[in-house]
DNA sequence: AAAAACAGGTTGTCAGACAACATGGAGACA
DNA sequence: TGTCTCCATGTTGTCTGACAACCTGTTTTT
């Protein structure tokens, strides 16, 4: 694997299309119900060729967001017939909205983690103390070892989900972490910079350790909640997005 | 509308195809990092245009599945690469699988109801009475009351994840509880038809929402967690499905 | 009045062409 | 021998045009 990545290449045109529609239908500018234009219509618009737009328009099927009718049109479909989530980038432009992303984290890592706790193994407890001491050998580094850091703490919560020994939990996890901690990582370098803090999060991060390690489900469940809301907190405020 | 619904239309080749690429993808036939068939060579193996083909890879594109770069091929990306949580038909296949999707629908609705709690308006808490009263009516009804009791069942917890206050939970449970209900329609049904446990099902929804109205947010959680962990074990026994 | 036929419009699929990109190999040159 | 440039080949991305299949509303036939 190279040191460094490949540079990003350009969005397709279906990946722009994609994109305007869906955010079209995310924020009400076309409502349930509503038809889109037709496909040939969008594609003039767009200026675009059709297979363009029936690229982009497949993509919001299959997400349920929209349905269409052979000879009739493309609809925009009820919120209850959505078939995927998606982290919109919608979570990262106002505070509140990053507030509930967050909350809905922490909601799900504190079940991981109570689960963690009733089916952990000796080798999960040791991954978690080596990342443990990793985040806090790496505090020791200073701005040199913030990336260290961000990745020791990254690799001790995901054991956790791994521990749970829930799939789907760990799958939503890493979906959400990964976009968060990309979406996030100026702020959270940061963060993870301010030293008056640190000794506390450590704490917290130890917390959890030994609430799973001695299998005690809702220690566990509580203090991986206390350190995510307070970590939701510090992300927020550092992030300093606008109110509404 | 109609009373009747309209009939379900054959689903398209696009549909059928990108199914049938991500069902590869997700039992481990096509690895990470392995190169799919090239867009020519897959139109030919299922009998289908090449603009048909680009329609479905384009969904798993959209969904991370699938990484492609022009000039050179698709290949299977990373999990960690994922951009949208699906629930997988894989899900109601196995008991463990199962269980564990309804688990994860446990975790959230359990988070859900701890912030209604907290969150939770008078008009909330009414909309809930209701909704109990009428699953406690349209017991009596017997097995002609069925659908209502679980509609009001459906519109109880709704209602809580309203009360959360979180964009995302609501959206989320709404996909989960939407699709579990569609695939578990009749396994749910013959369990709202069990006398013998009915009142205790009441008693647990009666717990949820008095911890609600009371505005104590764990007893709330653990009041939710109590019923569905339950209602989990029910419905994946009337199931029955092969274990592994 | 009811049923069948027709016209027009839209999505679904197909085929072919070319642009843009990527890779590997051959040849030229220092 | 090592490095650089160019070319050939292969693949994805986009475009164009055509027709099948479906849908709806109107007109014609029974």
């Amino acid at each position: 694997m190279d040191s460094f990545t490949r540079l990003s290449r350009r969005p397709s045109l279906a990946d722009d299309v994609s994109q305007k529609l869906s955010r079209m239908i995310l924020e009400g500018d076309l409502a349930a119900g509503e038809q889109l234009p037709t496909e040939q219509s969008l594609a003039e618009s767009f200026g675009v060729a059709r297979t363009v737009v029936r690229e982009a328009v497949s993509r919001l099927k299959h997400d349920g967001l929209v349905d269409s009718r052979q000879g009739v049109g493309a609809f925009v479909a009820e919120p209850s017939a959505r078939s995927a989530f998606r982290i919109s980038p919608a979570c990262f432009e106002k505070r509140q909205k990053l507030l509930e992303i967050l909350q809905l984290r922490t909601g799900i890592t504190s079940e991981a983690a109570g689960l963690a706790a009733l089916h952990r193994s000796d080798a999960d407890i040791g991954f978690m103390e080596k990342s443990y001491r990793n985040m806090e050998s790496s505090l020791l580094a200073g701005d040199e070892g913030t990336e260290k850091h961000l990745l020791a703490e990254r690799a001790f919560y995901q054991r956790i989900a791994e521990a749970s020994g829930n799939q789907y939990i760990k799958e939503f996890l890493s979906m959400l972490d990964t976009r968060i901690d990309m979406e996030l990582r100026s702020v959270a370098i940061k963060n993870a910079r301010v030293t008056e803090w640190s000794s506390e999060v450590l704490s917290e991060h130890m917390a959890v350790l030994e609430a799973i390690r001695r299998q005690d489900e809702n220690a566990a469940s509580q203090a991986v909640r206390y350190h995510y809301t307070l970590a939701a907190q510090r992300l927020a405020d550092r992030a300093d997005l606008a109110d509404t």
